[in-house]
DNA sequence: ATTTTTATGCAACATTGTTTCATTTACTTG
DNA sequence: CAAGTAAATGAAACAATGTTGCATAAAAAT
């Protein structure tokens, strides 16, 4: 199975052209800066780090990201909606995430820890289950050596 | 190690008592819907069952039985904070949720899987691991029959 | 029964989520 | 490359949720 992100081989401009959304200034921005941290980023994060754009149209752009298989929400345990650049497995009617995710409590990051696999289903008669989330939560190695 | 859930030897007075909290009916009543439920229980769940509590009371008394270990938050993948019955080995010090949790996404529901264990923390050199949860999602077994 | 301590409810405000609609912008086509 | 068209944007507006300070009410202690 290919567990490599998606946009290691692929520009802004040609994610966006293969998902068939238009090219704008602020999807740029908004990709660009999944593609640099290559964490999942909160709205709030973004807000602040592109301030020309108002939250609606980040809301929504995020949510279309998602519908078209480009994001997926990152469960990290916090109250807060973290988007993360799907794989090349993910399509815009199934998204698959079977990496672990770990958020630090000092700094709020959230990981995307792509060498752990998130644990096989159990069986539990009578549910269907339709995916399984490793979520782990501690402190993130830069913020363990900012304390000492 | 002990995974029964403290309340099933106590009643709502005596865990109310146990954990030097006063005796006032929204407590009363809060602690009796967790007890009746066995489930991870959101603020607006408890706010549409209790109707004589101000979401301010509620807000607090679930931080406060939280702070007492009474109650630990329920990662469910879900934005909305839920929070369930600790067992015995929680303590106001730290809160261990060593079970996975079963997330319905057609009834919102969350459930705490007791037999199903979340994972020992892979080996992350460099970050300190406080905790690992285990997220299940699909629908669960009410939800099914219905829906045939 | 009275005092002391704590919980409650109100007011107020911040943040986030979400929809509607007019305007602007990106893409398409001639 | 200049319309025309389809879609994205930003403003306004509102709901839901999170959070604190303070006066009052209630519980526990005496």
């Amino acid at each position: 199975m290919n567990h490599e992100l998606r946009p290691t081989t692929h520009s802004v401009a040609q994610l966006l052209k293969a998902n068939q959304l238009r090219q704008t200034p602020i999807r740029q921005q908004v990709l660009a800066l999944f593609l640099e941290y290559r964490e999942a980023l909160s709205q709030s994060f973004l807000e602040q780090k592109i301030n020309d754009a108002d939250r609606i149209t980040l809301y929504r752009t995020l949510r279309t990201f998602e519908e078209k298989g480009l994001l997926h929400r990152a469960i990290d345990g916090t109250d807060k909606i973290k988007f993360a650049l799907c794989g090349d497995h993910c399509s815009p009617q199934l998204h698959q995430d079977y990496h672990a995710h770990f958020h630090c409590d000092s700094c709020g990051r959230t990981l995307c820890l792509e060498s752990v696999a998130a644990p096989v289903a159990p069986d539990l008669p009578n549910f269907q289950i339709s995916s399984t989330h490793l979520v782990i939560r501690g402190e993130c190695e830069q913020c363990g050596k900012k304390e000492r």
